[in-house]
DNA sequence: ACAGTTTATGCTCTGTGCGCCATATTTGCG
DNA sequence: CGCAAATATGGCGCACAGAGCATAAACTGT
């Protein structure tokens, strides 16, 4: 599970992906995470104008976090974030 | 340059950080990134109903991109996502 | 202490997310 | 197929982000 996004779109399909994983449907993870089932649905389809605050309590639910890097991640070089 | 965050303040923590770390003012960041200074002064504090449309077009321009993973991430063990 | 720069804050206005309810569409399974 | 579950979509109302403009407050170097 580590889904790199740069647009709105890709964090609907990490949400998505993620919940699948975990087998629950979109109205379970609305009773988990306290956004509305429809609400769910939109932002896994990508809306672009979708609040930090509701992509949180659904990573949140989902027991996600995000992380915020550098671009620049070719091949190796890159043993200083691992700990 | 690799923010966690679980939280709207996080990502403006991290925002932050990066600009500062590019060298640019609220101004320049604005002009790059078409979002304006004073959203950005906003978001930057914490805003939690910012927008993610506003969040990558900041990310973007500051050449950064976000990744969204499991939340257990101890010590090691993590040797995949490397590549 | 001062001037210039950078950042924060207040206002109005427009757009839109999201709650809420209903319903349409799609998906999955016997 | 057929039907139930799951997901998508539409409307309404409210709350609030963000543009735009103004200005205050905080920071910087001299």
């Amino acid at each position: 599970m580590n889904y790199m996004a740069r647009r709105p779109k890709d964090v609907g399909h990490a949400l998505r992906e993620a919940r699948k994983q975990q087998g629950l449907t979109q109205t379970q993870l609305a009773s988990l995470s306290g956004v509305r089932q429809e609400t769910i649905s939109r932002v896994e389809n990508g809306i672009a104008a979708t609040k930090l605050v509701t992509v949180f309590a659904l990573l949140g639910a989902l027991d996600l976090e995000a992380t915020i890097r550098d671009r620049t991640r070719g091949s190796a070089a890159a043993f200083e974030d691992m700990f």
